[in-house]
DNA sequence: ACGACAATTCTAGGAAAATCGAAATATCAA
DNA sequence: TTGATATTTCGATTTTCCTAGAATTGTCGT
């Protein structure tokens, strides 16, 4: 679970959400850091740290590529992140995904 | 968006995760704080942050009966916030969620 | 080997978040 | 109204995160 926790710490950051959500736009090719940068506009040394963070965390893969160093999501891990929220975390939730049931809360207090 | 970053953010901290799954399971009545501090077991004031954090944020939900504010999952908000992730945020994976396809970043470069 | 380019690491300052004891607020019961 | 209980707010400290310039590493072309 920690695991997890971490993922969500790496998405829950305005400039990692905004690369993240790019680069599930560039698919599995991903994108190199220069692409990157030219879209999301910020000093390198600060880019580089969100990458370092979302990569560290699994949910970015980085391969080198002559002079290029590529950045391309994880669909693995992505997608078992996706999957804790939706089974294991919102187990309920699971069945009534969308319908958002109302809640009754009056009365009831346990003493 | 910027209501994911923040939803995102909370969810990734240990404890606010911990918290978070406990009143999933807890189902629409929520736990009232003083439960939730038996089982996560950490001092009041910072149990209290922490509910704060997910509530501003629109995870949660309060509210009193009695002497006791009962905590819930807001699930609506939480719905959409998996929605985002699946559809919005992961287009393309939401075909394949569950298949996790074999990436092939191996030789292609775009020079 | 050298110069240019891509990207990271180093370093350091400032901002924000986590923590928690103590004081305050709210509600109930007698 | 007093006392007990539930929870939050205040205040202060510590930790962690963000940011970005400068120095560094790695790769290519000539």
């Amino acid at each position: 679970m920690n695991r997890y926790v971490e993922q969500f710490n790496a998405l829950g950051q305005k400039d990692r959400l905004q690369i993240f959500r790019l680069l599930v736009r560039a698919g599995p090719q991903g994108n190199c850091v220069e692409e990157i940068k030219r879209r999301v506009r910020m000093p390198g040394s600060t880019l580089s740290h969100h990458l370092d963070a979302l990569t560290r965390c699994g949910l970015l893969t980085a391969h080198r590529s002559g002079r290029f160093i590529y950045y391309a999501i994880d669909w693995a891990r992505t997608a078992k992140l996706i999957r804790f929220m939706t089974e294991d975390c919102c187990a309920d939730l699971h069945a009534t995904l969308g319908a958002a049931p109302a809640r009754s809360l009056s009365a009831n207090h346990r003493t």
